[in-house]
Parts: C-alpha cells; structure tokens; sequence
DNA sequence: TTGAAACTGTTGCCCTGGCAACGCAAATGG
DNA sequence: CCATTTGCGTTGCCAGGGCAACAGTTTCAA
C-alpha cells in the first residue's frame, strides 16, 4: 500500500492532507487493492456496490449501456480519479455505470461504509476529505450537465463542433489529442461511426477543421463557434 | 423570515436538525428573501453567481438554452429544492442553467461565501448541513445521470417509453400525472412537439398507454417495457 | 513474412423525426 | 359574453443520419 503513496497524495480526494493525516486515515479505510488488465470488468451497471473506486494506475473507461447492445461512453478516467461516489452517496446500492479497463492497472477499493461516517481516529483528517468529496461530486454533476449539452444538440455538425470546441479550449491549442478512436468518439457523442467520419470528412473539406487519426486541429475557430451560436437551420 | 420556519424545517439540507441548531445556523447566512411571480426570471446563463437558491414557495423550472432558442428542460422544482448549489461547489462563477419562475412564490438566496467556509457559532449543525450537502450534490449528480439516459436514446417510442416507464415506477401507480404539458414535454426529452404527440397518438392506438391531457396511464406495462430492453431494430 | 484482426474512410438506401401549417377546443381576460 | 390566447392534435414534406456493406491501412501475433 505504501507504494501508492505518492500517487494518493496526489488525488483531489486527499488534496489539502498532510502525509501524516493521510498514512492515519488510511488505514481505517481498510480498503483493498486490485490490479486489473486490459478488458476486465471492474464493475457492471446494476451489480451491488458496497465500495468506491480509486484508481491508481492504468486508464479505465466509464460506460453506459442499454439491452439494444448500444453502448454511451461516460468517460475516460485516469490515475487519482474516482469513480462509484456519486451513487455511493446517493445512496442507491448498486453501480449505475459499467467500468472496464482500457489498458492494465491497479484500482484502490473503498468501502462506502469506512468513508462515509466520521473516521473514529482522524477526524480533522476526515473533514477536510469531506470537503474534497464535496467538491468531487459537483464538478463530477457539472461534467454531466456539460454532457447533457454535447448530446442534446440535433445535428451531427453541432455536436462535432461543441466537442471539438470544447476539447479546443480545454487544450489551449489548436491542435489536440483525443483519448479515444472514432467509434468510441461516435459513442461518446452518441451517433453513428460512417455518419460521423461523413460530416468530419465535410468539416475538413471546408477547412474548418483537420485531422489524422486520433490527432485534430481546429483551422478555422472563428466558423466552428460560429456554428455553436447560430445553430438551427 | 420566522415565517418561513416550518418549510425549512422539512427542507433536505437542514434535516437532523434540531429547531434550535436551525435558529442560530440561519442568522449567520445573512440571506435574501426574495418574492417572485411568474414568469419571472430567477437566473440566467452565464450570469455572475454569488449566491445558491432555496425555493420557500411556487413552482420554478429550470432549463438551459442554446442560441438558436430551442430549450431544454432540466426539472421542475418545488418547496424545498435548492438549485445553483452545484455550480457553486463546482467553483464556476456564473450559473449553468436558466431558472424561470412558474408560479408566484418565494425564494430564499443564501450567499455561498456564508455557506461554503465553517461558520462562526454553530460549527456542529454547519457539520450536519454540509453532510446534507454531499447527499443532495450526489443526487444531482443521480439525476443528470438519469436524464442522460433519456435523451440518448435513439427513438421516439423509446425515449416516451423510458419516461413513461419511470413515471409509472415512481409514482407506483399505472395512471399518474405529469407537471409538464406537451411542448414542456416535448423540450424534457429533447424532441419536437409534433413528432412527440404522433408517438404519443400511436401507442395510444396500440393499446400500450392511454392518456387525457397531462393524465396518463399506462396500459400494458409489459410491453413498455420491452420497449427498452429489446430496443433497436 | 504473412495472415488476421482492428481501425478508418466511403457510399447508397431508406426511414425517422423535424418543421411549418392548420384546425379545433379550452382557458383566460377584459 | 365575446375575443384572444394557449394547448393539443394532425398532416405532408423533406433532409439528416442510421445502417449495412465494402475497401484501404495499420497493428499485431504467430
């Protein structure tokens, strides 16, 4: 466990913890830790939850599906984030999404139970941690929202031009990087793969944008805020 | 403002509370009451934040917008519910969605200085309220989730048959009662009214659902609900 | 090296759902 | 009590995008 330490110190979950605080808090958790490969399940939409995720190394990927075999990409996450609280303290006993393992790693296993009640050694500790989950839980609601906003839009061209603007200004450079390939990018908008190539094939045409493979770069800002503005029509 | 006891007593951020935490924790607040009618606008987009909202009294419902003026409709709130409380734990400054007034009534603005820092007298019920706070935060963050899975869905029939399905879960009862009308509707699931009510007319006709105006009642509960597990094709 | 599998681009068909436009009934208000 | 507004249903048209199917490229392993 003591290997991990330089990864939790990190975390936004301990964030503003002294080492000290920290090596006294952990323990309590009484929490396990799991190496994962490529492909492996961590948690699967409607099994109970009696924990929260932390992961410590490797990439993981957050999804959403229903029966039809159609899959909703939630995310991409990486060291230090988390993964499970918001149903954990919403109180609902199951996982709401499907975590798989994009690449291999390890995940640290918190039981909600340790983390939700007023820690019996450290409670100083234990309030500050209350905090940061606090804040963990409304950008984690905001990114949602954000998301609500990204698929809601009608057409493909204004979905592609609200990621592609968002992911532009996250960057703070015309060019970028995206973590995923185009069918999961198609899932994570919520579209068709061919539809999708389509309208990227046009924007590039137009020289708003261009791209090679999982690399793009915004030619045009002006035209692709543009589009986000005056949508309709 | 003591006039107002009663409805903050049942409120879900001060719940396990005593009467008397409540009384000395409010004062340190230095909250607003501010009387509405409707129509009126709460907040809007963008607009600079200081403060989150707690609604005393009336109806509100908030949406987000984008430029073209179509509109999207988060949730209707009631006596009780807080809203812009995400945003400001999230530290974004301004408000991510528009609150319209749909009903006269009361709303108590509490400046989120006041709320965030540890307050001065009451340190234990300031404790209990931020406990609250983290539910009512992962709630949102349940709800967004929820909403999520409406909007993506790809059909007409499903995204009805999803929000059929849930109200009739919820409300635990096969004939229930939506607080939207159609065009609200119609903006709740992101679709347009007519193609809504077409749906609407043939799943009638099917003998799957009935309805009157905002009275709906489900028929044929297991049909819905293969409706959304066999979706596709 | 070579085969297989994964990733991306491309094209055509067809259906769903957006939009505009209209008719009707109920509600609202002067 | 009548006039205006609001809410709901209906219809026809048309384009946007889903889907299937195929082709070219790269990656990877045997």
């Amino acid at each position: 466990m003591d290997d991990w330490m330089p990864v939790l110190k990190k975390t936004r979950l301990f964030r503003d913890m002294s080492p000290e605080q920290l090596a006294v808090l952990l323990p309590c958790f009484q929490a396990t830790v799991r190496p994962f490969s490529k492909g492996d399940l961590l948690c699967l939409t409607g099994q109970e939850q009696t924990a929260i995720g932390l992961l410590l190394a490797g990439k993981v990927m957050v999804q959403k599906e229903d029966g039809t075999g159609s899959r909703l990409i939630i995310g991409m996450f990486g060291p230090g984030d988390l993964f499970g609280e918001v149903a954990a303290f919403a109180g609902t006993g199951h996982w709401p999404n499907t975590v798989i393992a994009d690449s291999a790693g390890h995940v640290l296993f918190i039981p909600y139970e340790k983390i939700s009640r007023p820690c019996c050694v450290a409670c100083d500790a234990h309030q500050v941690m209350m905090r940061n989950m606090l804040q963990i839980l409304a950008d984690k609601a905001m990114i949602m929202n954000q998301r609500i906003g990204f698929i809601r839009r009608k057409g493909m061209r204004e979905k592609l031009a609200a990621y592609l603007f968002d992911q532009y200004r996250q960057a703070g450079n015309r060019t970028f990087h995206t973590p995923m390939n185009r069918e999961e990018l198609a899932d994570y908008l919520n579209v068709s793969r061919p539809s999708m190539s389509r309208e990227l094939g046009r924007m590039k045409h137009e020289g708003i944008i261009d791209y090679f493979k999982s690399s793009f770069s915004v030619v045009d800002p002006e035209r692709l805020s543009t589009i986000l503005q005056q949508a309709g029509h």
